[in-house]
DNA sequence: TCCACCCACAGACGGCGAAG
DNA sequence: CTTCGCCGTCTGTGGGTGGA
C-alpha cells in the first residue's frame, strides 16, 4: 500500500533563534503558540494533519480535521501552516501539556477540544503560494477563513458550532504592545516574520525568527546521573532550591556544557558525593549519585512545569558568589494559561 | 518501561571562498 | 592545489510530559 506523505515543498518553515526581537517596517510580529506544529493538507473529502516529522495525526484531532473539511467544502482545497493548540471550554489557550493526551490517543477524549490556530496559507486550489511574499500569502489566509474565526474571544464565540476548531492566528506589525501582552500573560515567545520573505518549506531560515521570553535563576546541585554514549563525565545535574527547612528538587539540567566544563563540574563534585538524597522528598531518577548541596549553577529555562520541574533546562555558568543555602525560588511559577 | 511529542546545545561534517 | 575559517545542517547527547 502506497503509503501517502507529505510534499516537501509543503514542510514546516523553521524559524531561527534570535536573542534580540528584529525592529522595522519589514517585520511582522505574532505569538509563539505554545502547542504542535502543523502542516494541514484539506480538500472537500479529508483533512490531514502532519506534524514536523511527517506523521499524520487527523485520527486523533478529529474535530479540528473535520472542522476544516467543512470550509474546504465550501471554498476549496487548501494547505495551511499553523499550530494545534489545546484549549478551554471558554476558548483560552493552555498549555502545551494539555495537548500531549491527545497525541497518542486513536479518538478524540472529551477532555480539552483542540483548535488549529492557522498562521500561513501555501495553496488555495491548484496555485502554490510557497514562492509568495508574507504578506501576499496573509492576504490569501485571511480571505480564505474570512468570517469564519478571529484570534479574539468574541470572534470564537461567535465562530462556534460553524468551524470552531480553526482560527485565524493574529498577526501584528509592532511588537510593542504584543511584547507586553507577551510578558504579561507568561506566552512563550513571540515569532518575528520577514514580510518580504516567500515560504522556505523545511528550512530553518532568518526570515522567521524566533524570540523566547525565558527565565533563568540559580539553582543548587544535589546530585548527578552518569554519563551515556560518548558524554563524559557526567550525564546531568540534578538541582534543586530551598523551601523552608528542605532542599525541593526542581529537576536534571543535562545541556549546556561543553568537555571541559563537565570535567570541571565532575572534579568540583567528585568530594562532595554521599549515600543519600539530599533532596526531600527523594526523587525517583535511576543511577543517580548524590552529593552534598553545595555547588550553585545558574540554569535558563523555558518554564516551571505544574510538577514543579524545570522545562528545557539550559546551564549556563557557575555561581561562587552565592551561597548555597541562600538559593530559594525566586519567582513563583505564575505562569498558568494565557488568554487566546 | 517504552515511545511520541515538544525542545536546546555541542560537536562533527560538508560546502564555500579566501589565503597560502 | 591545499589549508583555513565561516556557516549551515545533521547527529547524538541531554531535558519534561503522558499514554500504551
Amino acid at each position: 500500500m502506497a503509503r501517502v506523505t507529505l510534499p516537501s515543498a509543503f514542510r514546516p518553515m523553521l524559524a531561527t533563534a534570535g536573542t534580540e526581537l528584529p525592529r522595522g517596517t519589514g517585520w511582522t510580529y505574532e505569538p509563539k503558540w505554545d502547542g504542535m506544529r502543523i502542516i494541514a493538507t484539506v480538500d472537500k473529502r479529508r483533512a490531514r494533519l502532519w506534524t514536523r516529522n511527517g506523521n499524520e495525526k487527523s485520527a486523533q484531532f478529529p474535530e479540528v480535521a473535520d472542522a476544516l473539511v467543512t470550509i474546504a467544502a465550501e471554498r476549496g482545497p487548501v494547505v495551511l501552516d499553523g499550530e494545534l493548540i489545546a484549549v478551554d471550554s471558554g476558548g483560552a489557550a493552555l498549555r502545551f501539556g494539555a495537548l500531549q493526551g491527545r497525541i497518542h490517543a486513536t479518538r478524540g477524549v472529551p477532555e480539552g477540544r483542540a483548535v488549529f490556530v492557522a498562521f500561513d496559507c501555501l495553496a488555495v486550489g491548484d496555485e502554490t503560494l510557497v514562492r509568495e511574499p508574507w504578506m501576499e500569502r496573509r492576504a490569501a489566509l485571511e480571505e480564505y477563513l474570512d468570517g469564519l474565526a478571529g484570534g479574539s474571544a468574541a470572534a470564537a464565540r461567535g465562530n462556534k458550532g460553524r468551524a470552531a476548531g480553526v482560527r485565524l492566528g493574529e498577526t501584528s506589525r509592532t511588537a510593542g504592545r504584543l511584547l507586553q501582552r507577551a510578558r504579561a500573560q507568561g506566552w512563550e515567545g513571540l515569532i518575528a516574520k520577514d514580510i518580504d520573505a516567500p515560504y522556505h518549506g523545511g528550512a530553518r531560515s532568518n526570515a522567521w525568527v524566533k524570540h523566547k521570553l525565558e527565565a533563568r535563576q540559580e539553582f543548587v546541585v544535589g546530585g548527578f546521573t552518569a554519563p551515556e554514549g560518548g558524554r563524559t563525565h557526567l550525564g546531568a545535574l540534578l538541582v534543586g532550591y530551598h523551601d523552608g527547612g528542605a532542599l525541593r528538587f526542581a529537576g536534571a539540567v543535562g545541556t549546556g556544557f561543553d568537555r571541559a566544563t563537565l570535567a570541571d563540574l565532575a572534579r568540583r563534585l567528585a568530594p562532595l558525593n554521599r549515600r543519600t538524597s539530599p533532596f526531600e522528598p527523594k526523587p525517583a531518577v535511576r543511577g543517580a549519585t548524590w552529593v552534598t548541596p553545595s555547588l550553585v549553577v545558574e540554569v535558563r529555562y523555558n518554564e516551571m512545569t505544574d510538577a514543579g520541574k524545570l522545562r528545557q533546562p539550559v546551564f549556563i555558568g557557575l555561581r561562587d558568589d552565592k551561597r548555597a543555602a541562600e538559593v530559594t525560588l525566586e519567582t513563583q511559577p505564575a505562569r498558568r494559561r494565557r488568554s487566546a
